[in-house]
DNA sequence: TCTCAATACCGACTATATCCCGTGGATATT
DNA sequence: AATATCCACGGGATATAGTCGGTATTGAGA
């Protein structure tokens, strides 16, 4: 049995994954490599990667400086 | 001389203020405490002070939990 | 003033985000 | 074949997110 509030909604862990496809796309529709947003956005290489996989839980700092390399809002990445 | 893109944002530490001075506004207009909005969102309630006073740099996921618990979306907060 | 609920604050602990460096696979290019 | 780029993936080190249990403070109401 659904309560109407779970209806529709992702998990957190699914959330999280598609933040990082979302990150994954807006950095290809910028041409850019991982390693280069990576830097530009002031995280670890492989970091990144993780990330942008899904495999780890970024916090809001991190999401809001891979916001500004991209030139985008977080909106956009959630 | 600031570049065009960074004219207008917030830093990264101001944007975690207001991020929890919106979870303290959602959650008042819900009127329930924070150790209620705590214990709803499966986190402690002394961290929870720390949230909505910006000390902390909370994770993506807790964040979704807040939002579930607030019945928001993320945002709301953002 | 007294009480009570709500919140702030504190120290110690545990879990995990994040960094750093290296390796290997895939693909493209010369 | 050789070189280069991009990315997945690994282990180990460090920083910090997040928990837990306590105490102090604040503010509202009896």
């Amino acid at each position: 049995m659904l309560s109407l509030a779970v209806v529709n909604e992702m998990t957190t862990d699914e959330r999280m994954i598609a933040f990082g496809k979302r990150v994954r796309e807006m950095r290809k529709s910028k041409g850019i490599s991982q390693e280069r947003l990576a830097e530009m956005a002031g995280i670890d290489r492989s970091y990144m990667g993780n990330i942008e996989r899904g495999e780890k839980n970024v916090t809001l700092k991190k999401a809001y400086e891979i916001c500004d390399a991209l030139e985008v809002t977080i909106q956009d990445l959630t």
